[in-house]
Order: C-alpha cells, then sequence, then structure tokens
DNA sequence: AACGGTCTCAACCGCGGATGG
DNA sequence: CCCATCCGCGGTTGAGACCGT
C-alpha cells in the first residue's frame, strides 16, 4: 500500500507555470507569505495547483534574488569542494551559493560539472582516478600511502560549514558529539605539503577559506580549491585530487559514523570501528584484501561501535548492495 | 528543410523527518 | 507513544531547445 497522494492530481493542473498563475503566486505570497501552510495555499491564492508545486514554483524561480544564467568558475569551485566533502547534499551546497537553488545546482551538476570532471579526470593517463578504484592494483596512485597507524589531528570536518556565510544551518550543530571526533578522522595525509596560496588575511581564521569555509589544511579540499579543479599537477603525472582507496573508505566510514551518531550510538572512530565496517562490507573487504595497501591500517584506540544499526549496514539488509553505497558516495568522482 | 539524436532544466515523484494533536 | 499531516529533499522525467547530418 502506498503513501496517499498529496493532492488530488485530477483536479489540480500540471506541467509549466503560465505568466498568470506566477502573477498570482507571487502576489499572494508577497502579501500573505506562505501562511505556514503550502497545502492551502492554492485554494487561497486561486490557483489550480498542487501545494508542492507552489512551494517548488516559488522556491525555485519566482522567490527574489534568484540567480539564473551560467555560473562563475568560483562557483564551480565551491560545488566540487562541497560535493567532494558532503556528496549530493544540494540544499548545504546551495546554502553556500547565495542565489542558487538546490535544483539548479542538482541540474548543473549532472549536466557540466560531472562531464567537466570526467573529462579532467579522463586527461589524467586514462581516467587516472577510475582506473585507481576500479583497478586496485593500478600504478596511477604516486602519492605514498597515510600512514594511518599515526593518528594525527586533523582540523577537516566535511559537516563544518561556515560561519561567516551561513551562520542559520549546520549539520555540525545537530550532531551531538561530533566535534571532538574530527580529529580522529586522519584520512588526509598530514605531511603532504599544503598549499596556504587562498588563505585570506581579512579572514579572522586564517585557517578558513574564504570562499569555502573549508580549513586549509585540508588536502582533498583544499586541492580543489587552491588550483583550477583537476589541472595536471606540477610534474604532469600525478592529479593530486586523487583519492587513495583508504580516503574512500573513511569518507563512507565517517558517513556512517554520522548516521549512528544521530541515531544516538556515541563509539569511538577507532580500530574496532574499522574492523567492524570492513567486516559489514563484502566489497570493500574484498577490495582491501586485493591490494594489501591498507592491511596494516590500524585506526588507534580501542573502542568499537555496533554497525548493526547504521544506515548503510540497513541497505545491506535491504539487499541494496554496498556498491550502491559506492555509487552515492564515491563514483561521481570516477565516472567515465 | 527535414530528421534524429542529444542536451537542458522546470517540474514531478516519493520518501524520510519534523511537528503537533 | 502513536498517528496524521506537512515540509524539504534528492532522484527522475519529459517537453522543448539545440545541434549535427
Amino acid at each position: 500500500m502506498g503513501r496517499a497522494p498529496c493532492c488530488d492530481k485530477t483536479k489540480v493542473k500540471r506541467g509549466p507555470w503560465s505568466p498568470e498563475e506566477d502573477s498570482k503566486l507571487r502576489d499572494y505570497i508577497e502579501k500573505y507569505g506562505n501562511g505556514g501552510n503550502w497545502i492551502s495555499l492554492p485554494l487561497k491564492a486561486g490557483l489550480r495547483r498542487c501545494g508542492k508545486s507552489c512551494r517548488l514554483r516559488w522556491l525555485n524561480y519566482l522567490r527574489p534574488n534568484i540567480k539564473h544564467g551560467d555560473f562563475s568558475e568560483e562557483e564551480d569551485r565551491i560545488i566540487f569542494s562541497l560535493f567532494a566533502a558532503i556528496g549530493s547534499r544540494w540544499s548545504i551546497i546551495a546554502a553556500h551559493l547565495p542565489g542558487r537553488t538546490d535544483n539548479d545546482i542538482k541540474n548543473y551538476w549532472n549536466t557540466k560539472l560531472r562531464k567537466k570532471l570526467v573529462s579532467s579526470s579522463s586527461s589524467h593517463s586514462s581516467s587516472a582516478m577510475a582506473s585507481t578504484f576500479l583497478n586496485p592494483n593500478s600504478q596511477v596512485v604516486k602519492r605514498p600511502l597515510t600512514p594511518l597507524t599515526t593518528i594525527q589531528p586533523c582540523s577537516y570536518n566535511p559537516y563544518v560549514e561556515n560561519p561567516n556565510q551561513n551562520p542559520t544551518k549546520s549539520l555540525i550543530s545537530n550532531i551531538n558529539g561530533f566535534e571532538a571526533d574530527q580529529q580522529l578522522f586522519p584520512f588526509i595525509n598530514p605531511n603532504y605539503p599544503q598549499d596556504l596560496s587562498l588563505s585570506d588575511s581579512s579572514n579572522n581564521n586564517n585557517n578558513i577559506s574564504s570562499t569555502t569555509g573549508f580549513l586549509q589544511n585540508h588536502n582533498m579540499c583544499d586541492q580543489y580549491n587552491n588550483h583550477n579543479s583537476f589541472s595536471s599537477h606540477v610534474d604532469g603525472k600525478t592529479p593530486e585530487i586523487m583519492l587513495k582507496q583508504e580516503e574512500i573508505i573513511m569518507m563512507m566510514m565517517i558517513d556512517h559514523h554520522i548516521d549512528q551518531r544521530t541515531k544516538g550510538y556515541i563509539g569511538d572512530f577507532t580500530q574496532g570501528y574499522y574492523n567492524n565496517y570492513i567486516n559489514g562490507h563484502g566489497d570493500l573487504k574484498q577490495m582491501i584484501s586485493g591490494t594489501g595497501t591498507n592491511s596494516n591500517i590500524n585506526m588507534g584506540g580501542s573502542g568499537s561501535v555496533s554497525a548493526s544499526s547504521s544506515s548503510s549496514i540497513s541497505n545491506l539488509a535491504e539487499n541494496k548492495s554496498s556498491s550502491s553505497l559506492l555509487q552515492h558516495k564515491c563514483l561521481p568522482y570516477f565516472y567515465s
């Protein structure tokens, strides 16, 4: 039994909005707002439309200060950075781009940016990132593997948003206890040379990028920010944005970890956590055992977190293979 | 000019979460 | 605590525009 429809589809108009309908909706909202209820708005405004359709039309098209047209290179960089950090959370990404809607950004990513990414990555020795991921024994990885046996403090947190740009919405504020854990996410290489060229002296915190809000000493995001994204490395061989397998896994684990936090699990992000996670994901295990590169991973600590109620594990239980997780969280980097 | 393939993007769909009775 | 309702989100669709032959 499916969910009841939000309105009677036979009694509402669908498809493109006419100028008259736009005018009615704009006039009504400018006078009365949405009255806290989109469902009843169409009736009050004299529109034969579904409330959800009105909401969408207003948010994506009619609302003031909507920016249409081409995206700037700076906007591209911000989208790349945020997508790398948080994936397809379009509404959060949109919050960093004044005037842009989540729908716009989603469309832009799907039609333009992803292709840009593919064409750039494919210019590196036949899609370096794809081959790195899909063929674990690939020799494309030039950067030494991160020594994960050493826990290094890491200030990167993909869920931190620039407090200067977006004071209203911060995921971190909703995830109790998460702040402390960011120091336990060592999926960056702390020894990798940092490029702080975008440090903004006008910013009170010189470690925060004025454009993206990401802390400057995060390898991955800063390499998006500080270079022409996906351009050739100086040595002409190593795409700087390349993710290592353990970085990918760590990103997935972080997502998993946050999911657990939101469900009230408060265990540490540790060796035990890592082992539980990997053991719960057969394909990851296979990927790792196939390479041997991560066999000495040691997350430090001794605590452990049950993985049995995470959304990731639930996905497995529902026979959504963890490849779908890979697809969601990782493959956007590797489309070829 | 005609046609077919591709691209774009506004709009729709359905789900999960939040909220309030 | 349960249930109904609404909101907001991300994924998907499809009509029209565009492009190449």
